[in-house]
DNA sequence: CTTTTGACTAATTAATTTAAAAAGTCAGAA
DNA sequence: TTCTGACTTTTTAAATTAATTAGTCAAAAG
């Protein structure tokens, strides 16, 4: 089935969007300013998108979907066990640089992050990461590399790791609204020591 | 040397102030509050402490230096390397639970957090959590029960995931501003699971 | 019939003012 | 030396107003 002229403009908008809500945060970013632009007049965008959560919740899962996707490749392109964890945690501060501003302003955004859409995607994307994740262990164990533990709640306990380490970053030495590159590098030095040791705890001797 | 008259005075006002704070966090706390709880008037308290940053203060010293205390007891009273560690969530557990509230209203306090004292006195805690763990892993490495890693490095990456699966659970799962029992249960749950992995990742095979 | 728009209203957010509360001071009493 | 009531200053909260932005719609354009 071949691509609307509809959905073609929808991805025009999303784009436009995306672009704006990266660099300024979803808070920051106009109707009229995302319509300007792209040439527009701000009801034609009414006229893709019902509200601006919706086109929010477009562009939000445009970017989990890339995320998920670039996640299983790293995966899937790995050599061993830990260059794949690595792997992945690569992609995962590549993300966050990207789209940090993103998630700026959750407390006085005027879009409704509480929207029940928002949780979904969200559960959505930690259950695909949990799946992935805790078929990646049990492939290495078939090959008698990691321990028989149980896959699912070990890739829990990294995915809640790797989460962990990064929101107390941020939150212990963000001060400023735009993340530094001291941040990242950070979150890299203290999630690949951590790593290293869990690699470890799963190995087999 | 025995204790002064002020300096008792001083801790009467320390406990009191204490009991209001991890109740009803410092923001809602009033001078005020403190001084009628004692049957005070709000001058004297301000003979004996100069502001209410000092007073803030001193009860922060005061519930970080018995928090100290109780984690290295627990490391001194533990029978194996996991056991310490273990006993160590436990009091960080109780002690989140007591003061929990203390540390609400951080972004709209009337009292001065950024005041470089409170800085210096939770870098001290943290420097000090650190010696402590890194001579407990040296300890069990003279026992040819850990591998020769770096004690003071592992040390960090442990406190580090320590705090950050406490603070992604608070960030994440955290709506209201009184903590639920089911919060620090997730903590706890999550916190062992990892423990448990990271222990075999550094014990000797 | 689909898409676009300018001109509109409704809802949010930001800025300003005003009132209340709490921090902090001080001369003098106990 | 310790304590207090009455005071001033500073902060925070509430109320008001102004400005911005989200969202609608009838009608035009293709």
């Amino acid at each position: 089935m071949s691509v609307s002229a509809t959905d073609q403009k929808q991805e025009q908008i999303i784009e436009a969007a995306l672009k704006r809500f990266a660099h300024f945060g979803v808070a920051k970013t106009t109707m009229s300013e995302i319509a300007d632009d792209l040439s527009l007049s701000k009801a034609s965008l009414y006229y893709y998108f019902p509200d601006k959560t919706a086109l929010v919740l477009a562009v939000g899962e445009n970017i989990l979907s890339v995320f998920l996707d670039e996640q299983s490749k790293a995966l899937a392109n790995a050599q061993s066990f830990e260059e794949g964890i690595n792997a992945i945690i690569e992609v995962r501060i590549c993300f966050g640089r990207k789209y940090f501003m993103m998630h700026i302003g959750d407390g006085q955004s005027d879009v409704n992050t509480a929207d029940p859409k928002f949780k979904t995607a969200l559960d959505h994307l930690k259950q695909t990461e949990l799946d992935m994740m805790a078929a990646y262990i049990r492939q290495y164990q078939k090959e008698k590399v990691l321990k028989d533990v149980d896959a699912k709640e070990t890739a829990e306990v990294l995915l809640d790791v790797l989460v962990g380490l990064w929101i107390a970053e941020i939150h212990i030495h963000q001060k400023s609204f735009v993340p530094t590159n001291e941040l990242f590098e950070r979150i890299r030095t203290k999630t690949k020591r951590m790593v290293s040791i869990f690699c470890d705890g799963i190995k087999r001797n």
